[in-house]
DNA sequence: ATTGCTACTTTGTATTACAAAGTGCTTTTT
DNA sequence: AAAAAGCACTTTGTAATACAAAGTAGCAAT
């Protein structure tokens, strides 16, 4: 018998960071309205777990503007695509195991 | 766009109790120190996470003997196999959606 | 001058996770 | 018979995490 979570990443275990980071792989970039609106947080939390993210270098911020407002954007790095595929992996290896 | 977690279910966001979950899965039952062993936890914890299991009715307690020693088992209930297929469910459409 | 928006930070609290120690029961060893 | 050990916890205490709410700075619109 075989440990069916030991590769799971735990920074992905919680629910707003594996939303936000599902969410990365596939748009280039979003900003931090649209996210709070996605994931249904308030702005702090959802602050803290970007921030929780960009600390372990798997997000980068880039602060620009829409005409004249300010709009921060987040996108994946390289090093967040590579961590969170293998999550994704560990976790269909998990899935597997249990068909 | 769309929520990806919205559907993942709060119980299983830990990752001992979706361990135990995905092994029951596919164990008709285990007893207590193999989970333990499987899990990598202290015997305190792993009972807290069962605990939390059982009460949400996810798993059921067998306590049986293996010849003279205690022998207790953990065993998923129908309602925690629905849980859990749910859960996965919703993980592979979180998967599906960053192909 | 006030209001509003954005993207936070700070503060405080509740929840969660965990290790370690203690417990009750039974069995095995001496 | 006494001591040690195993099982499956419970209890206790602490640290980490998550979260809401309020506060803040900078800029824009009214």
């Amino acid at each position: 018998m075989k440990n069916p979570i030991e590769h799971l990443n735990k920074i992905f275990d919680n629910r707003v960071r594996l939303g936000v980071m599902s969410t990365l792989m596939v748009n280039e970039e979003i900003n931090f309205n649209d996210l709070k609106q996605l994931m249904d947080v308030t702005d702090g939390n959802l602050a803290s777990h970007l921030a929780t993210l960009e600390e372990h270098g798997y997000i980068k911020v880039h602060k620009g503007f829409i005409g004249r407002k300010t709009n921060t954007t987040y996108s994946i790095t390289k090093a967040g695509e590579k961590s969170f595929k293998e999550h994704i992996e560990a976790l269909e290896n998990m899935i597997r195991g249990i068909r």
